[in-house]
DNA sequence: CGTACGATCTGCT
DNA sequence: GCAGATCGTACGA
């Protein structure tokens, strides 16, 4: 089942981010449809958010799409190589957005490992943001794509994760912010708890 | 304008 | 464990 336009209208950012894990992200890029399961999530909670992009209520030409209503693309250029997505909640004014940190390859897997240039799939390879965008073929390109369309989007698979099956921790890479540095805001599962709660056994 | 740096990844030691 | 890659953005002069 598609996610609908509600479900990003969520106003709990970091409940929203836990509750992505698990879920399946697809892209329909390049003629080919690859898609994973979110593994590992952080919520990067608005102006009051010493680690967000939009902290202090900042508005530029990069981050104008966290402003916009949920449900879109969020998608910059980290270390000038490596294109990191996020999906955009909440209502309009409110810039609040999840980061996508790993997933576990679904569809199209071999088109995954062509693009990020791997001969076999290991665990770690789609384990990083860098990582998932070049799998999926997400760029800069997708900055500002609805998520509703049929370029990018979200599906509930109906796999329902206990709450002891999903663990937290501070976000990574956000040493500069300070206290907020240490909010339990990144989520994140494993492989065989999502394989052990995925309705279809074939998986 | 000039410059410093980042929500990272890889390959080499 | 560590340095290098690589460039758009932000911010100050």
């Amino acid at each position: 089942m598609k996610l609908q336009a509600s479900y990003y209208l969520n106003d709990n950012v970091v409940s929203l981010a836990q509750n992505l894990i698990g879920k399946l992200l697809l892209t329909r890029i390049d003629g080919h449809l690859t898609s994973g399961l979110i593994t590992e999530t952080e919520a990067y909670a608005g102006v009051a958010d010493r680690a967000s992009h939009a902290f202090g209520g900042k508005r530029t030409a990069r981050n104008e799409v966290m402003y916009h209503c949920g449900g879109k693309a969020y998608v910059y250029l980290c270390y000038g190589l490596h294109h990191l997505f996020n999906i955009v909640t909440n209502e309009e004014d409110i810039p609040h957005a999840v980061l996508i940190r790993s997933i576990l390859p679904y569809d199209g897997l071999q088109i995954q490992l062509e693009r990020r240039k791997c001969k076999i799939w290991l665990y770690p390879v789609m384990q990083g943001p860098g990582k998932v965008s070049q799998a999926l073929g997400i760029t800069v390109q997708e900055n500002g794509q609805s998520l509703l369309g049929r370029r990018i989007w979200l599906e509930d698979m109906g796999i329902l994760l206990p709450k002891n099956a999903i663990y937290s921790s501070a976000r990574i890479g956000v040493d500069y912010a300070g206290d907020d540095a240490l909010l339990p805001y990144r989520f994140y599962t494993t492989e065989a708890n999502l394989k052990a709660c995925f309705p279809i056994k074939s998986f």
